[in-house]
DNA sequence: GATCTGTAATTAACATGTTAAATAAATTCA
DNA sequence: TGAATTTATTTAACATGTTAATTACAGATC
C-alpha cells in the first residue's frame, strides 16, 4: 500500500525491481510493518497454539494479568483489540474459565473484567517460553538494534497518533 | 506480547510503570509493531474508505497493478493475504469489476488474476493521495529516520524469516 | 497407462477486524 | 426534575485471519 505508483501500465520492468519487489512496494512503511509483524509472530504463534490460545487472547489475558481488573474500554485499548471483538472474546474466555466479568456498581455501564487463577497458571506456563523465544530473537538480531528499533517504532507511532 | 511476566499477582504497582504501560509490555516488539502499524494505517484508512476500498483490497489491486497478471499463490504472497482470504476477496472484486480471473491453460490448477481498466483508474486516483499522505508522514518523522526504520524492519524480518 | 504423491486453489468452520446502529446508564442543563 | 446529550457496551452485518479438509490437476513411478 501507500506509495506513489508510476504511470506505467502493465507492471514494472525487471530492471526497476530490487530484491524481487517492485520499487513502489519495496520500501512502503505500512507493508514493512506488516511483514515484520508476520515474521516476528511466526516465532511465537506455534507456542501459543500449543497452549490452545491465540494471539489476541494472549494479549487480553496478559494485560489483565499485568494491570489487574479493568473495564472493557481500558482493556480493549491496552490489548489493541476493538471493543466489538473484545465483547465476543470475553464470552469465549468466560466459557473456558479464564476470565470473569462483573458490573461496576458505581457506573452501571461499565463491565469490569479480571482473570481467574486458571488464567494465572496459564500465564505462568506461557511466560517463560515466551521469554525464551524473545531472548533468542534478541540474540539473533542484536539487543542494541532491538532497542533502537523499539525506539523508532515508538517515535513513528507518536508522530501518527497525535495531531 | 511476549515478554516475561513478573511473578507479582494482581498487577504492577505504579512505580514500576512508564508511560502508562507496565514494563513487561512497554517494550515488546510484537506489540510495538502492531501499535505502529495501527497508528500509520490510521492516516491512510479514511482516504481508502472514501474510495470504497479496504486495506487488503488496496494491497491486492496494487500488486496486480505493479506485477501484472499473477497466479493466486504469488499474489497472496506479495499482498500478504492468506490464500483462503484471497479466494473470497477475488469473488468480491470480480463482482465490482476490478479484477478478472482465468485458468492457466498450461497448468490447470492455477488461477491467473489481473486487474481491469477500471481498477487502473482507481489506482490512478488513489496513488497521488497516498503519496501525499506518505510524504507528510515522511516530513513529520524525518526522511532519514524513515529510511533507517525501513532498514531495521527489513533486517528483523529476515532474521525471523530464514532459519 | 494406472496408481501414488505433491501442489494450487477452494471450501468449511470458527476466530477477529471494522463500521454502524442499538441499548442502557450517566451526566448536563434548562 | 426531566428532557437532551454523552458515554460504555453490545449487537449486527459483512469483511478478513486462521487452520484443516477437500478438490482438481500435475508429475513421478512402476
Amino acid at each position: 500500500m501507500i506509495l506513489a505508483l508510476d504511470p506505467l501500465i502493465g507492471g514494472n520492468h525487471p530492471e526497476l525491481e530490487t530484491k524481487g519487489l517492485p520499487r513502489q512496494t519495496r520500501r512502503s512503511l505500512p507493508i514493512a510493518l506488516l511483514r515484520a509483524r508476520e515474521a516476528v509472530m511466526s516465532e511465537f504463534r506455534p507456542m501459543l497454539a500449543r497452549h490452545d490460545i491465540n494471539e489476541q487472547q494472549w494479549r487480553v489475558i496478559r494485560m489483565l494479568g499485568e494491570y489487574g481488573e479493568l473495564d472493557a474500554s481500558a482493556l480493549a485499548d491496552r490489548a489493541l483489540v476493538l471493543a466489538p471483538s473484545l465483547t465476543r472474546m470475553i464470552k469465549t474466555l468466560e466459557k473456558s474459565k479464564l476470565v470473569t466479568r462483573r458490573k461496576d456498581k458505581i457506573d452501571g455501564r461499565r463491565a469490569l473484567l479480571s482473570i481467574t487463577p486458571k488464567a494465572r497458571e496459564l500465564i505462568n506456563e506461557i511466560a517463560p517460553e515466551s521469554a525464551q523465544i524473545y531472548k533468542e530473537l534478541e540474540d539473533k538480531f542484536g539487543a542494541r538494534k532491538m532497542e533502537q528499533l523499539l525506539d523508532m517504532l515508538e517515535a513513528v507511532t507518536s508522530v501518527c497518533a497525535d495531531e
